[in-house]
DNA sequence: TATAATAGACTGACGGTCGGTCTATAGGAG
DNA sequence: CTCCTATAGACCGACCGTCAGTCTATTATA
């Protein structure tokens, strides 16, 4: 076959892109060496030579990708914005982010959700954590100078308070790919589970009740909506 | 071969005996089938009758210990203690199984965090809040009666405090098996983060400050001592 | 005798290996 | 400056071993 030489770079970034479309698509036990180099039109000698295993691959996807969501949630830090505003826009952000790749997303949750992609959801989380909590300790830090939040440990309360965030978002996600009562079933279960998740990373931070809004009611229930009639639309065909 | 006729539930306990011996040991993908069929002199039809498939194995397993781990939990709620007693002694009482078991434990949190097994450690969790957050939310309720704990949605803060309560033994344990400094210091970085989490459970619970001690700090401090002899002596092997 | 349980040879798919090939490039000779 | 050659390193794909899962035959039991 003809031989096309690249910088090991270029290469390697194509058969992650390559991956991440496979991997999100079909998810990751699902998705086979092969599928890889028959997208690209390599031999798996040359996967091999980029790459020491499938977990090797993996890994260098989610770290890119963790790298590129830290990274954008980084010049939130510079914003000229107290504490409280700058830890609601790091949540809030997530969502604007899904509600603009709704069509990513549906696919991405029917997929990911099911047991053997546990490995790449929770390594995402993992990674996530290990990016980003220094962002939000930051924050938390100079919360506490400006007497808003009130904890001990900022570096460990920033990781805990990503667990939580993240044990939010996988509810959040189940009860999305279970849902079959309709939208506005579906917006009043949610709404109890982010107030109480909401209230216990005020109380965690110690910020006054009622100060912290990492979901904003109107966007998540037109996302709900919009996420639904997808969905919908989706099963018809 | 002789054959040899069994009962199917026997059968299928044998097998279930058989999967949790290998699984624990080794890990979930690292055992093949064949491992368990050569156990138990059995052959691959066999083991395909009484189950569906590998995950299936997998799922029926869990669901047997997560069940007699529930089981085991459910005395304490009939004890004639306060809600603050009853949840110490719900999150004491894993401790105290650990450091009981400790030659099982050695063995099992080598392989168990490594990321091939992610799949049967999340699943674990989960199936465990699952199966006991009733537990947890019928003591946060008899607290909420005693008017020493106060959240409005304590179904919901059950849920939440399991994840919390696992988030920290997830984080102990990758402690554990990364520990190259010593009991000491592995005392002393652990403190503070039980520390915290007691501290955010008991806010969320709405409980008096330092009423709660999921942890004892003797029992604790003791385990981890133990631990590291073993470890070292493993090591020395 | 019917049915439930067991046996084990077989299959196909997949991850990973390995010996060898091709290509770009650098540096020396003419 | 041009041509040639040597070398590194990117690439190829046949091959291998492993393993989950299937299928049909066979044996115990009620």
């Amino acid at each position: 076959m003809a031989r096309i030489v690249k910088k090991p770079e270029v290469r390697k970034n194509e058969i992650l892109d390559a991956a991440r479309k496979f991997f999100f698509q079909k998810g990751y036990e699902q998705t086979t060496i092969q599928d890889i180099l028959d997208e690209l039109g390599i031999a798996k000698g040359t996967f091999y030579y980029h790459f020491t295993s499938k977990l090797d691959l993996l890994d260098k996807l989610i770290d890119r990708t963790t790298s590129e969501i830290s990274a954008s949630l980084r010049p939130i830090l510079k914003m000229d914005m107290n504490a409280i505003e700058k830890f609601n826009k790091m949540f809030q952000n997530a969502t604007l982010v899904k509600m603009q790749k709704i069509d990513v997303l549906l696919v991405m949750l029917k997929v990911m959700f099911i047991d053997e992609n546990t490995i790449i959801r929770v390594k995402m989380y993992r990674r996530m954590v290990e990016k980003s909590k220094v962002l939000y300790s930051s924050i938390i830090k100079q919360g506490i100078k400006e007497g808003v939040f009130n904890t001990s440990y900022p570096d460990d309360a920033a990781e805990l308070l990503m667990q939580i965030g993240t044990g939010l978002n996988e509810t959040i996600c189940r009860m999305f790919i279970q849902e079959n009562k309709g939208p506005d079933h579906l917006i009043q279960v949610m709404a109890s589970k982010i107030k109480l998740y909401q209230d216990a990373m005020e109380r965690i931070l110690g910020a006054p009740q009622g100060s912290l809004q990492v979901y904003i009611p109107d966007d998540y229930e037109k996302m709900i909506r919009l996420f639904c009639e997808k969905l919908r639309a989706k099963e018809d065909v």
